[in-house]
DNA sequence: AACCACTGCTTGAACTCTCAACTAGTGGGT
DNA sequence: ACCCACTAGTTGAGAGTTCAAGCAGTGGTT
């Protein structure tokens, strides 16, 4: 922070931002609690084996992995090693590069996905899309949109960022 | 999940869904991570001190606390062990009540929020609101008023299952 | 006064996530 | 052929969260 001047958010902003905090956490305490709970995983892991589920063949390979469910490699790692133990995902190497690796989703793991997508699905339907007319689905689709958009750039400025903190400090 | 039926959800309800869950944990975990790296502490502690700092005295019960940060007793005694070692918070005991513990944000606490502030709230701005228009932040304002309120006729709704649950399990 | 269910808070263990190394393999220059 | 910077993925340690169990104090009942 060294811009001069901080943008405080006014009252109605503060009002916004506690609201959508406390619901959003809410939201999201309440779907990890409910398939935790009725399905032994977070949803984190629930949503690994829903890309699993999607690709073909049941396999990714671990960084399009990572790229779909927007965590770090190294998170993925883990969690891929944890569903590994619970038999849900079996990693073998990649052909063509030899570095890599590719996950694939056993049928155990596939059984477990559609045990577990009804409670969270109802989950999500009676927490976020009953409480909402259509036309706040809507715009919290182009809200999310938005959001989203706003945050590429980001990114790409924290690289960028990166890379001028190097060359300073490379002599 | 002994509904007959799930109602699953249409594609644009699916693409809504995973739009809005992509956009919001990439926010969120930008905001921890530029927490993280910049003042030492996750938001969830970041926001404990908000609230501490905003009681009369600097002081609240830690159940008081938990309620206003949402979090469960036992992660904020969690927290405020953490946060009392850091030296930005202290305990001690509730008059009143000798069960009870006061949380007390401390001198440091304050300065160290005082200093983080700034680039927290920058972050919120440049990534929430300004994205948005005016409207789309009034917009996500009633939306997150409508998730609030169909989330705690849940609470209760779980609370009285619970409580069928022993109904049933005691005799 | 002795009981007992309940409340307020803490604790420990298991689990998940983050961050910073680290290993191994790739591909382009020389 | 040999470097060397870069990419793919893993690992370990430490931080934070969850869940279940625990301790102590409270307040109503008998």
């Amino acid at each position: 922070m060294n811009e001069s001047e901080t943008r405080w958010l006014s009252a109605e902003e503060q009002k916004v931002w506690r609201t959508f905090m406390q619901a959003f956490n809410d939201f999201n305490a309440h779907l990890d609690r409910q398939l935790r709970r009725d399905s032994g995983m977070p949803v984190a892991y629930y949503e690994i084996l829903v890309m699993l589920s999607e690709a073909p063949d049941h396999c990714l390979r671990m960084g399009e992995l990572a790229e779909l469910v927007r965590s770090s490699r190294s998170r993925l790692s883990h969690a891929v090693a944890a569903l590994e133990k619970s038999g849900y995902v079996s990693r073998c190497p990649a052909d063509g590069d030899r570095r890599g690796a590719v996950a694939r989703l056993t049928d155990t793991g596939m059984a477990a996905l559609e045990e577990a997508a009804p409670g969270h699905v109802t989950e999500v339907r009676e927490r976020l899309f009953d409480p909402l007319t259509e036309e706040q689905v809507k715009a919290l689709g182009e809200i999310a949109e938005a959001v989203a958009a706003g945050m590429r750039p980001a990114c790409e400025k924290a690289i960028a960022e990166e890379f001028a903190a190097e060359a300073v400090t490379e002599v």
